[in-house]
DNA sequence: CAGGCTGTGTCGAGTCCTCGACAAACTTTG
DNA sequence: CAAAGTTTGTCGAGGACTCGACACAGCCTG
């Protein structure tokens, strides 16, 4: 499988109708968000809407005894928070930037606004909705079922699709928290993946070696989402398409 | 935590102005579902969507080696395709009677052109996918954090609040599925259960005795989502509320 | 450059669950 | 009622991961 071309814009944007992204582009604020960042916590209102171009913003699922772990991944192919857009939410999890992460920020009035005049933008926001539930749907079953290597694997291609460059700036401590296991296990998987050549890493950061080895030893879970998020979602300067023209 | 009143609605349906849900009715045919049968395959397109007043729809994520585990459980409160209302959708998993159901089926052609006309429709389908994310955000923290005693516990007292009865249907294979682990670490679980006094199980048949004992022993997710569904969804008889209306 | 902090390496005991195999109990069918 | 099929019980070896503890290495700061 090959790795998408670096993009410098956000997929959804660029998926509107010039006319309509015109209309609310001086509403859109850019923003460079660090590392570790919080954008949201359980339980809070959602008042802006982010279009990453580079980065990724993971969404954590927080539990009573503090333990936290990933349950979804949006970068440059969606948005964090539009489900906001058609009416007021509630964030369900803690919204964390994982990988610097440049944005296009938009307050949910505005959006809403356009949402109101948009198909194409309610369609988007749909199929959006709809990529991101198999992505969880396929993360159930995976972290049943798989390795934490194969889910290492899984987790760092999923990442390197989302951002700029081959080095992802973490440690282990943070990764065995996205991956829900303990840090111990995180550094025997990190080493073996290392032997094999597929990365290396050094204090709080991974680089990526060799793709073919990560995708040899990554669960199928990789693949499957990452072809759902292609088929529901336009690629950078490709139309929206309707889900029966594209059946095999 | 109280087992809502058993209902024989569908509270979606409930939820809709009269006159709206007049409009459909005809369109609407009540269909009985035994255990075992299967709706939907992955990749299938979608072309009824159903509304049960009774019963379990268990959606399954497939893995290539045939391993299938449960990733969300539809009854009462919700429906089965709802997402295709909006546009043509393709199922990402596979659907299958899990407790026998009585639902309401409709074409997705009719429910489309309600779909066109009602605010309180469209509000509700996506709400109903907020409410599902969620479920299934939880489900990924659940699976990779959690004994396979809990998320026994958990899926237990999801399913009895869905049908009506304290008499759930299953094999321990069929339930080793739904979870995702051996047959033999449920027959194990089963039994450590029973010896608590939580429930009781013959061939193909488990009785919930006392919910309270079950409650303990599950994790906190199932209080997390059984409240998201409340939140998000209209109970019974009960107007549809804003989502900032209702926090703390 | 010393000291403190954070991140990584390693070890070992222990637990949970897998995986295969087979026996025993129940149910259905002819 | 006997035979066949399905479901549950049991066992044991083995693997994957947890959990706590501690040493060590790299990095920043004063």
């Amino acid at each position: 499988m090959q790795r998408p071309i670096p993009h410098l814009q956000n997929r959804l944007l660029a998926a509107l109708p010039p006319d309509e992204l015109a209309r609310v582009t001086p509403q859109f604020t850019k923003v460079d968000m660090d590392r570790g960042r919080t954008l949201c916590e359980p339980g809070d209102p959602i008042e802006h809407v982010y279009f990453p171009v580079t980065g990724v913003i993971s969404i954590m699922t927080l539990m009573e005894n503090g333990a936290a772990i990933e349950s979804a991944m949006i970068g440059p192919e969606g948005a964090f928070g539009l489900p906001a857009a058609s009416a007021p939410r509630i964030s369900q999890g803690r919204a964390v930037i994982q990988s610097p992460t440049r944005a296009w920020r938009i307050g949910v009035g505005p959006l809403h606004d356009l949402w109101l005049e948009s198909s194409t933008l309610r369609e988007l926001a749909d199929r959006h909705g709809e990529a991101l539930y198999a992505h969880a749907a396929q993360s159930v079953a995976c972290n049943a079922l798989h390795s934490v290597e194969a889910r290492f694997c899984r987790w760092i291609l999923s990442c390197h699709d989302r951002i700029q460059g081959d080095t992802l700036a973490l440690t282990q401590e943070f990764l065995a928290d996205m991956l829900g296991v303990q840090r111990t296990t995180v550094t025997a998987v990190a080493r073996s993946l290392q032997d094999k050549g597929a990365i290396r890493y050094r204090r709080g950061q991974v680089d990526i070696i060799d793709r073919n080895v990560l995708e040899a030893c990554a669960c199928e879970c990789y693949g499957v989402v990452r072809r759902t998020y292609d088929r529901l979602l336009p690629s950078l300067s490709e139309p929206v398409r309707s889900e029966t023209e594209v059946q095999p």
